[in-house]
DNA sequence: CGTTTTTGACCAGCGC
DNA sequence: GCGCTGGTCAAAAACG
């Protein structure tokens, strides 16, 4: 279950992202970006399904696309010169695994979700001046990964890809949403 | 001293 | 087949 840290919920539930989130079971929530040193606001989200990899519609560019918390919409990816998309997350198909990102304005560079993860790679990515965060959950058994970079066109965000479910609890549990 | 992070090397998939 | 790219490995360094 992913579960971040904040101190306030106050996200409508009918944007709740995490309905559509395997590895989350409530809306994270909104604090104050003022008073709240790890305040996060999550601006977009994206479920990849079972098939993703397979299909040439999806690629691993395009899951830097959002979809609009409003509508549920797919909307174009933030690239501002028609960059085209590779498909390169081919080799993880037969995972028994499925995917979610989302992009969150915070100025933390990787957020506190109550899992204790294992950095285990950093890259330099095209297009994009932020480096990449690779990190497996350091829980025994458990092959979760997540990546984590800043948006390349708005610092002020970042975007987190978790692959994989957990097979455990969280270590530690921050989250005060009433909506558990 | 055990754990975590860093970082260069390596590997596999894809397009040309 | 070759080069490019993203993802992972693993040894060394840093940290607590």
């Amino acid at each position: 279950m992913l579960k971040l840290k904040s101190t306030t919920n106050t996200t409508p539930q009918s944007q709740n992202p995490n309905s559509l989130n395997p590895n989350c079971d409530h809306p994270p929530s909104y604090g104050n970006q003022l008073d709240d040193p790890f305040y996060f606001d999550i601006a977009n989200y994206l479920v990849f399904d079972e098939d993703f990899g397979s299909n040439d519609n999806i690629s691993c560019e395009k899951s830097q696309g959002v979809v609009d918390c409003s509508n549920g919409s797919f909307t174009s990816p933030p690239f501002a010169n028609n960059i085209k998309p590779r498909r390169v997350m081919n080799k993880y198909k037969a995972q028994d695994d499925c995917r979610f990102a989302f992009r969150t304005k915070t100025q933390l560079e990787v957020m506190d979700d109550g899992y204790k993860w294992r950095k285990y790679g950093k890259k330099m990515v095209k297009n994009s001046p932020n480096p990449r965060n690779y990190f497996k959950c350091s829980s025994g058994g458990c092959k979760v990964k997540k990546r984590v970079e800043r948006d390349c066109l708005d610092p002020s965000y970042v975007i987190t890809t978790y692959q994989g479910t957990h097979n455990h609890a969280s270590s530690t549990y921050y989250c005060t949403s009433s909506a558990i």
